[in-house]
Formats: C-alpha cells, structure tokens, sequence
DNA sequence: ACCTATCATGCACCTATTGCGCATGGTTAT
DNA sequence: ATAACCATGCGCAATAGGTGCATGATAGGT
C-alpha cells in the first residue's frame, strides 16, 4: 500500500544504480528511471543527482529512505495485524533462500503450505543472502532463509527487518576414506591444523566461518585449493587433495570415497541459519504460520540426526 | 505515498457511501467501486459487505482503516521533514474554508503565497467545516480554516488531524437602527433577553453558539426567525424583524438601518476560528509559512478592530 | 590519447490499467 | 405498487506506465 515508486527509490538506496535497481525490481531501466524521475515531480523533491556516469541520492533522498523505514514497517505491521484481526487469506507469498537451506527448510515449507492453504500461490526464488535481503526490500519476496554472517552489510538490527534464528548447522569435516583419520567418530580441528584445506574463495559466505572456526581455537590452516560448490569440494576431496568442512545440512550423496566425521573440542564451528521478514509483518499469520513449520523443520533436523553431544 | 485506493477507503469510511464518495474524491461511483474491489483484491482481504442497498466496512475494514490513521500521519511527518531538511518547494497547496473565514483569512493568505512564491500554485475551496475536514482526508486540500465546533463528528483531538487556534472572534449584537438601544456603544445580553431574535435553523453551525453563550448568562431567548445567510439576517433585523447576533468578522455591508454593539458583561460569545491541518503535515515549511500568515492576519484584524477591552 | 564498457535517459511504440457514462439489479421508503 | 436510491457490471476511451533501442556522457584500460 505503499507507492510502488517509493518501494523502487528504495531499492535503488541499496544498490545505486538504475541498471542493479531494474534487475532486483524486475522494472527496465528505462522504467526505473521513470519512476525516480515521477517520484520527484509528484513529491517536489530533488531526490537524485548526476555522479559521473551513475546517479546519487541527495541528502533529502536519503532522508526520505532513512525515514522510509519506519514508514514501511508501520504499514507491514498494520497489514500484519489486520490479516491476523479478520484472519483473511493471502493470495501470494515469496520465498527466499540459499542453497542447502532453500532445499532443506524452504521445500518442506512450500509443501506444507501448498496443502494447507491450497489457494495460496507460493514462489520460492534461490539467492544469495544478501539478495534476499535485496528482494525484502523490493518486496519480491516475503520470507528469506538464510545463513546469518557477521560483518555483512545488513546488521541483525537493520531497521528493515527482523531475524528469527531457526538452527545452528553445525560444520562436519570431510576427509578421504584412505585418511588415516577416516575410520574415527569424530575429529578435533587441533588434528588436522596441518591438513591441506579446501575452502571457498576468500570473501565468500564460509570463508569467515572457515577462518573464525580456526581461529577460536588458535590454528593457523593452510588453504590449498578453492572451490564455489559444494560438489566440487566434495570431489577435491574424494580425489585425495585435501580435507574440507561441511554443513551437516548439506548432502554428501554418493560420493563414496569421502567420509563425514563430527568436529569435538572446544572450536565446533556452526553456520546459523535464520529466517528473516520485512520489519512489522512477523505478526503476520502466514509469517507466523510459517516460521513455526520453519522452526519445527529445523528441530526435525537436529533430532533425526542426534549428534553433537558434547 | 500512501496508495490511493487506501485514501479513497479512507474517505468511504468517513461518509458511508460509495457514491458520496465519488463526489468528495472526485471520481465518478464506478471508478470509486473498482478501486474498492482492487484494493480488496491486492490486500486479500474482504473490508466490504453488502448491507441493504449499500455497502459497509467489515470489522477488517474498520481496523484497517483506523490503523491507517497514523500511517498517514507518518508520512505526512516525513514528508515534511524532508522537505524542510531538503528545503524543496511544493508545487500545489490546497486550501479550504467557509465563507467569512475564507474570505478574510484565506484570501490574504492566498496572495501572500502567490507573491512569495510564484510558481506555487494555490488552490481554495469554499466548503463547510465539516466537509473541509473531509477534503483534507481525501487529500484535496492541505490545510483548512473552519470554526471550531464542539460536539462535531471531528474531535479537537482526532488522530488525523492537528489544529491550531488562529483567533477568537467576538460576536456582535445587531439591532435595528431605531431601537431603542441602537444609540449605545455596548450593550449585554441580559439586556436583549426579551427581544424576539433572528438566529440559524437549529443544529447549524452557529446556532449551537447561540445557545451556548445565553445558556452561560442563564437567559432563555426567544427565537423569532431563522434565517441561513448572514446577509438574510441582517436583512431581517433591519426590518425590525428583531435582533441577531453577527461575528465581528462578517461585515455588515450597506446595511444603513441597522447597527452593530459589541457586547460586554460575562456572557461573551465568541466563534474560535482554527487551521486544521493532516496530523504530520504541521511541520512542513509551507504549512508552517502558512499558519505564521494566517496568525498574523488574525491579529491584525484582532488590533486593526481595537475593542472587548473588559 | 583513443577506444570501449558502463550508465542513465530520451524517444517511439505499445499495452493494459483505470476512469467515465450508462444501464441494470437489488433494496428501502412512500 | 411505485418511486427513489445505491452499488456495480459493461463498453469505450484516455492515458499512465511499460519495453526496447538509440544516444550521450563518463570512467577505465591499453
């Protein structure tokens, strides 16, 4: 209920330029550079100005996002709990997610609520955390399952949404079934300090919880080789050119010569997985609905796979 | 900001009726019934139901539309702020007011602002107090200036609106300009307890003025006519038809036969003449700009017209 | 210093939203 | 029973708002 343009001038807040604004809206630049430009007649604001080849919001544009926020969020809670007071139905409902999570949590998601609300149209999109956020913001999406990170560029008290922590997926280590330590139960980091390690990339999502894990316990690693999928590093490892961490959500199928083996010690490296909504609507009855199948699901999880007990 | 379709649900809930609503907006009834059924359709939920010949808000409707009170009032906050953080120019500012007020307060208001700023365009409209408030939640007008009436279907304190006391105007005795008392410079209302006096149809605005400041003297009136224009009625007590009451802002024109007397003693009436504005709005700079005028305008007519000394 | 990649934006064109007028059906009041 | 009133559906027209391409401007690479 909140004009379509003001969503878009938002969205542009966060990534800056009409092209990224248009790809994250689903607008055309042309369109996008439309509405900023209507936005600014209609309100009698300058709200843009030229920087270069880009644009840049003025002060009072970013006033006027800055203060968006709350406006959004007012309007979120007042949708919220007008759905909640005459417990009406929604038509449309957006997922996001990343990867594991999207398959592990978000598909049973999906499921439950095509049966139980068999009139309400349920999109999941895959993306990267910090696009779902993008997507919140743009309202393509209304719930994001996403691995929660320190130092990313939405803080856990961003004013424009609110974070539920759903489970902590604790990091397994995978090693070759020829390793020496392949046959044990389980495994201290301490014990493969001077493994050669498979990571992702440095920047990437893990590669901080690579290094926090390591660091917790006053080990410098050594990282030999790189790789962006799962898959890959699972086959790096098969192939006997290092050990690697996994999320325990994340699958090994059937690469039959590696193993999983569960960290012990004092650095039990985790990802913490947590759902996350536009600021206001968690009061929501398909938001609540859904953060307790989420919940649930994640509980089903742990308990189905009874480990870590130390 | 705020969607139209929600303004217009606004300004339904106000007076009922798809087709008054039509009128107060501007739309024509079908236009207001599709975008009642939109918003109906985009929110996923029922706010209307058939009732008789008409239709009425559901009790999802009624929380809604109570709840958008302070959304509205947010963005109306913050569009101010950001116009007077940018310092923006508005391009449009509606005006409204009834009949004397109009003519004495806003028309100097108006030229003031169109010597000031000459590419803003100022627009006025004559309308009761009543429907100035509903101009203004319907968005056609920005700040009105009406009489303050108590027991109106407007509170003083109505969420939606924010109201400023501009002046306290005195209301006059009128005589015939051969009555007897039509020689004195003051006169008091105990004093004209038995004339047959000429007021407004019972329930109008100023009638209950009327009421009021004899019910504060402990006399009881006799009402001999009624009459709906000023002008009507200082026709009528220059016809020796009796006397009246007139604010000392309504002029009396050419009407040789007849004499204004101020009123002294404890029973002083008065009409409190106010700036309402949309709740949030007040801190803007044009409204602030424009409430500054119509102050000063209001005392100048206060001083300009040096009387009630006691 | 040129060339190229990247961005925003204007223009031409098109779509579909959206408003209006009129007619209809249902409902209350006389 | 008739009349008045109210909301709404339908056909039609206008226009707001979309896309795609071309243009101009700028930063960076070579």
């Amino acid at each position: 209920m909140i004009d379509q343009r003001l969503i878009t001038l938002r969205v542009f807040a966060r990534c800056g330029t009409v092209g990224a604004t248009a790809e994250l809206t689903g607008y055309s630049p042309s369109a996008v550079s439309a509405q900023l430009r209507e936005l600014q007649r209609v309100l009698g604001m300058q709200l843009l100005t030229k920087d270069g080849r880009g644009v840049r919001l003025t002060a009072t544009g970013r006033f006027l996002v800055a203060g968006s926020d709350t406006l959004i969020a007012e309007w979120e809670t007042l949708r919220a709990a007008a759905m909640e007071a005459g417990d009406q139905v929604q038509s449309h409902f957006g997922l996001g997610g990343f990867s594991t999570a999207a398959a592990q949590l978000l598909a049973p998601l999906a499921a439950t609520l095509r049966s139980t609300r068999p009139l309400l149209e349920v999109q999941v999109l895959e993306a990267n955390p910090s696009r779902c956020f993008d997507l919140l913001v743009a309202e393509r999406i209304d719930l994001a399952v996403i691995v929660a990170m320190q130092s990313d560029t939405y803080g856990e008290d961003d004013p424009r949404f609110e974070q539920t922590v759903l489970l902590d997926d604790p990091l397994d280590v995978i090693l070759p079934a020829d390793h020496p330590l392949a046959a044990r139960q389980t495994v201290t980091l301490e014990e493969l300090a001077s493994e050669p390690w498979i990571t992702e990339a440095a920047g990437s999502t893990y590669h901080s919880l690579f290094t926090a894990a390591f660091t917790a316990v006053g080990v410098t690693p050594r990282i030999a080789h790189e790789a962006v999928e799962w898959e890959t590093q699972i086959a790096f490892v098969g192939a006997g050119l290092g050990v690697g961490l996994l999320p325990r959500l994340a699958p090994l199928h059937s690469a039959e010569n590696v193993v999983r083996l569960r960290i012990t010690g004092k650095g039990k490296p985790a990802r913490r997985i947590v759902a996350a909504v536009r600021r206001g609507s968690i009061a929501s009855p398909l938001i609540q609905e859904s953060l307790d199948i989420l919940q649930k699901t994640a509980q089903r999880i742990l308990t189905t796979r009874p480990e870590d007990e130390a």
